[in-house]
DNA sequence: TATTGTTATACTCTATAACTATA
DNA sequence: TATAGTTATAGAGTATAACAATA
């Protein structure tokens, strides 16, 4: 159990690190937005994807996944096969063009972060992934759970 | 120096940390945008600040605060002062009822965090904020120094 | 009847550029 | 001439709701 402070100021780094998401984003070819990267990144990761499940996996809904994907599609670098198990479902796999296009983010990434996280561990490195993936699941838990602390925590706070 | 696939891995994470942070926005009051949230927590930290220190800290440009601080004005929870040593300039302060937003919007999240890191220690959660603390330092240096391994990695990713 | 995915709409956040006022 | 701040405009990302097709 933490402090108050400590939760506060988990907020505002939370709100700070945007920035350096923005900074990631500029290094991007000129074509593929961040959202474009972000969902390639994951097909390679994952492998074969259905929406639902790219959803699931970037945190956010589908309707959204849904733009990106097309986005993507109709740049050649994501590829929508039918699902033979479900025809309403479709499985999306990275066309040889994406491939390309993520070893080409990849090297950009690697060059840029090499430079300004020189003096970085890799220690200290995994230790902060570590971290936020375990911030990422602590949310996610607490969204699926039956308390629901985060909805609630609105009201009763008002309440209270 | 760490690995490239830790590198791909800290972007991702980087990208994924921000359904935390739509989260905790969702925490907020109804005419409270996250933003505003930001803007109000950043003043009663610093305490009186001007435009473009408070630009500074949040990492955005000049042009972005002054609309959220035009927002926060508005609704009655900042207040701008004429700056007597620079006429050009005006000084950042809370108003009341901004200083009894902040509390509210603190113990909301507190609420929220407190339900949904019940198992997290404090030093786990030390080390997290001291991280992103640092991530950023590490970007604003690299921005700043004369090097420039944002900007450049863009272009040479190309020509390599 | 429920679920997968798409589309339409609206809202928030951000950057660039043009502008005003002051140093 | 340079700097502090404002405003207009455009672009990216997201959520909600309505919809189509399939389970």
């Amino acid at each position: 159990m933490a402090a108050q402070e400590q939760y506060e100021e988990l907020a505002r780094q939370l709100s700070a690190v945007a920035a350096v998401r923005r900074d990631l984003g500029r290094l991007l070819p000129p074509d593929c937005s961040p959202a474009s990267a972000i969902v390639l990144a994951m097909v390679q990761k994952h492998g074969e994807l259905r929406m639902s499940r790219l959803a699931e996996l970037m945190a956010i809904d589908m309707s959204v996944t849904s733009r990106h994907v097309t986005y993507a599609t109709e740049h050649g670098w994501l590829e929508r096969h039918p699902d033979p198990a479900d025809r309403r479902s479709r499985l999306l796999s990275l066309s040889p063009d994406g491939e390309e296009l993520l070893r080409e983010v990849s090297a950009r990434y690697t060059q840029a972060l090499a430079g300004c996280l020189q003096d970085w561990s890799d220690d200290d490195l995994g230790t902060l992934i570590g971290l936020l993936a375990r911030l990422r699941t602590s949310f996610g838990d607490c969204r699926a759970r039956p308390h629901q602390h985060l909805a609630h925590a609105a009201g009763a706070a008002v309440a209270g």
